[in-house]
RNA sequence: GUCCCGGUAGCUCAGCUGGAUAGAGCAGCGGACUUCUAAUCCGCAGGUCGAAGGUUCGAAUCCUUCCCGGGAUGCCA
C-alpha cells in the first residue's frame, strides 16, 4: 500500500517530518552542543503564520549565546524542506524567533494517500500489551443509575480506544454482590417467600423496592432517638423510636445470619442469591446493551468471585510484614498516605480494600495487565491511592516476568442537575439510567419527525434511538473527564455546537454524497489522486492527518475528550469544505473525484473515531 | 485540621510537552437555502484566564501563598 516516497518516510505526520529536518538543521548549525535538541515544531493556531512552526530558536538562544532571531537564521541556513514546504526565507521568521513553515500541497495528499487505508494510519503494535480496564461495577438488587453512567460509558470508550490500539483489552464489571446489603436482601426475600410469595416472576424494581425497605429496617433511627432525648421531646416518642432501634437491631441480626449462612454455602440461601444476580445482571446488561457499551456477562467480576481469595491474602501479608494490627484491626500503611489502609475489621470482617487489593493482583498476575485502569468515581480516589500502594508494597503489581504494572485511577466528576448539585428525581431519588435514556430518545424523536418528515415510523425509531444515545454519551464524554458536568437534555441534543448529534450530521453528509455520486454513477474516484487547493480543503487535509496522534494521545492521558474535540474540529472542517467546495455540483472531473475521496476519508475517520468512542453512527438522519 | 479536584466570555465548555492577538457553542446582532440533507455555513460583538508574588526571552499553562466552590478523610462499599 505504501509507495516509495520523496520524503522516504512511513509517516503520516507533518509534525514528525518537519521535527527530523529541524532537528538535523540545529545540529549542523550548532555542532558544538552538548545534550538534546528539540525542533520543538507545533501546528500553527492562526493559518495565517503558516501550517507548522518551529519554536526551538528561542529555547536555544540562551544554551548558544545568542539572539533567537540570529539562531532562527542559522538554522533555516542548514535547513532542508525539499518535498515537505516551501524554502525557509528570513520571512519566515517572525516576532521573537518563530520559524514558519507552510507546507507544500503535494506532501499533504501524499500523506493523505497514505492515510487512506483500512486502519487509517493506526498501525498495530508488534507485541501487543495487556490492559485491564475496571468500569461499570454495578450492585445487586439495584437498577443502573447516572452513578453508573460515566462509569460505564468513559471506561468503555477507553477500552474501545485501547482495542483501536491494537491492545490486549480485559473489562472487568467489580459488581457489588456480596456484603451485608446483599445478605439483607436475601433475607428478606426468603422471608417474603415463607409468607408464601411466589419469588419466580420477580423483576428488578421489585428488588430494588425490597433492597430499600430492608435498608430502611436495619438501619435503625439512633439518630432520631438521639435528638429525641436531647431535645425531651417527651416519653412517647421516646419510647416508639426506642423500639424502632430495637427492630432494626433484630433486623440487621437477621440479616447478619444470613451473611454468615451465605458464606458459608447454604443451599438456599444461594439459590435465592444467584436469583437477585441474575435478575439483576440481565437488566443491568441489557442497558449497556443500549448504551452501545461492551459490558457482557463474561465481563463480570463481582466482590463474590474474591471470598475464598481474601482470607490467605491477608495472611500472606500478615506473614511477610507488610500488614500490621492497629486497635484491633489490620492496616497497610503506604508512604504518602497519612491513613492507613485498612484490611481486616476488629470482628474479622474484610473491607472493600482488602477486594481491591485482591483485584490488582488478580488483573496483573492473573489476567496479565501492563496497565490497570479503574474508571471510578473521583471520591474514591483516596481509596484507590490506598489500594494501588498497597499493592505495590506486597509485590501484587508485579507481573511473572518481571515488569511493573501502571495503575492508573481514571477519576470523573459528578453528573449535576440543573441547580448545581448532585441530579436527582424530584423526590430525591437516584435518575434511573433507562429513564434517562428514554428521554433523551423521545426528545430525539420529536426533533428527528420535525426535520425529517417523510421518515417511515421505523426508520424514525431507530434514528432518534441512535441520536439520543449519542447526545447522552457524547455529553458525557466531551468534557474534561475530572469535572463534574450539568446535566441538560437541551444543551446535549442541540443539532449545533459541540454535541453528539452534530457529528452524527456531520457524518451523514459525507456519506450523502459518496451515496449519491453512487447513485449517480460517478466512478473510479476511489483510486485518483487527491489535489488539495481551496483553503478549506487544506484545513481538512491538516485535521484529517492528526487523528492517529490523537488516539495515541487519548490512550496515553486515558482522556476521551481529546477524541471528542478532535472530531469536532473535523466536523466543523468537513462542514466548512462542504459548504465552500462543491463536489458533484463542480464540472472539472478530477476535483470532483479529488473531492469525493476527501469525502469519503472524512467519512471513514468520522465513523471510526465515533466507534472508537462507542457511539452509534447513522447513514442517514 | 490534613489531603484530592475544580475556578477561563452573560451561560456551557476547549486550550496538547510553557509560545505570537486566549478559542468554540449557546444566548445577542447581521448575512447566505428553487440544497451534494440549512440538523448547516459566513460575519459582528463579548474575557483584569479566582487573587497576589515568583521562575522565564515568553505563563491560562510551571512554583509559592492566599480566596472561593466541591469532595474525601480507620473498622459501610
Amino acid at each position: 500500500m505504501t509507495e516509495p516516497s520523496p520524503t522516504g518516510a512511513a509517516t503520516i505526520d507533518p509534525g514528525a517530518l518537519l521535527s527530523e529536518r529541524f532537528e538535523r538543521a540545529i545540529r549542523a548549525a550548532f555542532p558544538d552542543l552538548q545534550g538534546s535538541v528539540s525542533a520543538m515544531v507545533t501546528p500553527s493556531r492562526q493559518s495565517e503564520h503558516g501550517d507548522f512552526q518551529s519554536n526551538a530558536a528561542m529555547a536555544l538562544g540562551k544554551r548558544a549565546g545568542m539572539k533567537p532571531r540570529d539562531v532562527a537564521l542559522k538554522i533555516i541556513e542548514k535547513l532542508d524542506l525539499s518535498g515537505i514546504a516551501e524554502a525557509p526565507t528570513e520571512a519566515s521568521i517572525a516576532g521573537p524567533g518563530f520559524i514558519n513553515i507552510r507546507l507544500k500541497a503535494e506532501l499533504l495528499s501524499e500523506l493523505l494517500g497514505r492515510l487512506d487505508t483500512p486502519e487509517l494510519g493506526i498501525e498495530p503494535p508488534a507485541s501487543p500489551r495487556t490492559i485491564v480496564v475496571d468500569l461499570c461495577g454495578v450492585n445487586l438488587a439495584k437498577q443502573m443509575h447516572v452513578g453508573h453512567l460515566r462509569a460505564t460509558v468513559i471506561g468503555d470508550a477507553i477500552a474501545r480506544v485501547f482495542e483501536r490500539l491494537g491492545w490486549n483489552v480485559v473489562r472487568q464489571s467489580h459488581v457489588g454482590d456480596w456484603g451485608l446489603p446483599i445478605a439483607m436482601v436475601v433475607q428478606k426475600l426468603i422471608e417474603l417467600e415463607d409468607a408464601g410469595e411466589d419469588l419466580s416472576s420477580i423483576g428488578l424494581d421489585d428488588l430494588n423496592r425490597i433492597y430499600r425497605a430492608a435498608q430502611g429496617e436495619c438501619k435503625g433511627e439512633t439518630k432520631a432517638l438521639e435528638t429525641i432525648r436531647t431535645f425531651n421531646t417527651g416519653p412517647k416518642a421516646e419510647i416508639e423510636a426506642e423500639l424502632r432501634v430495637e427492630s432494626a437491631s433484630e433486623a440487621l441480626d437477621r440479616a447478619k445470619a444470613r451473611l454468615v449462612s451465605l458464606q458459608s454455602g447454604d443451599e438456599r440461601t444461594a439459590g435465592v442469591w444467584k436469583r437477585i444476580y441474575d435478575v439483576t445482571m440481565r437488566a443491568c446488561l441489557q442497558t449497556c446493551a443500549r448504551l452501545h457499551a461492551n459490558v457482557t456477562d463474561e465481563h463480570s467480576a463481582g466482590e463474590s468471585t474474591y471470598r475464598g481469595e481474601l482470607a490467605a491474602l491477608v495472611q500472606d501479608l500478615v506473614d511477610r510484614g507488610i500488614a500490621e494490627e492497629s486497635d484491633g484491626a489490620l492496616v497497610v500503611r503506604v508512604e504518602g498516605i497519612k491513613a492507613p489502609t485498612l484490611i481486616r475489621k476488629s470482628d474479622g470482617g474484610f473491607l472493600y480494600a482488602t477486594t481491591d487489593i485482591a483485584g490488582v493482583r488478580r488483573r496483573v498476575q492473573n489476567l496479565g495487565g501492563d496497565v490497570l485502569v479503574y474508571c471510578v468515581d473521583a471520591r474514591q480516589g483516596l481509596h484507590f491511592r490506598q489500594v494501588f500502594g498497597a499493592a505495590r508494597r506486597a509485590g501484587y503489581t508485579t507481573k511473572a516476568n518481571g515488569t511493573e504494572a501502571r495503575l492508573a485511577h481514571a477519576a470523573f466528576g459528578m453528573v449535576m442537575g440543573e441547580d448545581n448539585t448532585p441530579l436527582k428525581t424530584r423526590s430525591g431519588e437516584n435518575v434511573k439510567l433507562t429513564d434517562l435514556l428514554d428521554e433523551a430518545v423521545q426528545r430525539a424523536g420529536v426533533t428527528v419527525a420535525e426535520k425529517n418528515p417523510d421518515l417511515a415510523a421505523e426508520e424514525r425509531a431507530k434514528i432518534a434511538e441512535a441520536v439520543g444515545i449519542a447526545a447522552i454519551k457524547y455529553t458525557d464524554l466531551s468534557g474534561e473527564r475530572a469535572k463534574d458536568y450539568v446535566f441538560s437534555f437541551d444543551r446535549m441534543l442541540a443539532f449545533e455546537g459541540n454535541t453528539g448529534p452534530y457529528l452524527l450530521y456531520a457524518f451523514v453528509r459525507t456519506q450523502g454524497v459518496v451515496r449519491k455520486a453512487r447513485e449517480g454513477g460517478v466512478t473510479g474516484w476511489e483510486s485518483s489522486g487527491l489535489t488539495i487547493g481551496e483553503a478549506q480543503e487544506k484545513a481538512l487535509a491538516l485535521t484529517l492527518l492528526r487523528y492517529p496522534g490523537v488516539v495515541r494521545a487519548v490512550g496515553e492521558h486515558l482522556e476521551p475528550h481529546r477524541l471528542c474535540a478532535y472530531l469536532y474540529d473535523l466536523a466543523t472542517a468537513y462542514s466548512s469544505f462542504y459548504e465552500n467546495c462543491p463536489v458533484l455540483r463542480g464540472d472539472d472531473e478530477a476535483v470532483r473525484a479529488s473531492r469525493l475521496r476527501l469525502c469519503d476519508l472524512t467519512g471513514r475517520v468520522l465513523s471510526d473515531g465515533l466507534r472508537t468512542l462507542g457511539l452509534p453512527v447513522l447513514e442517514r438522519m
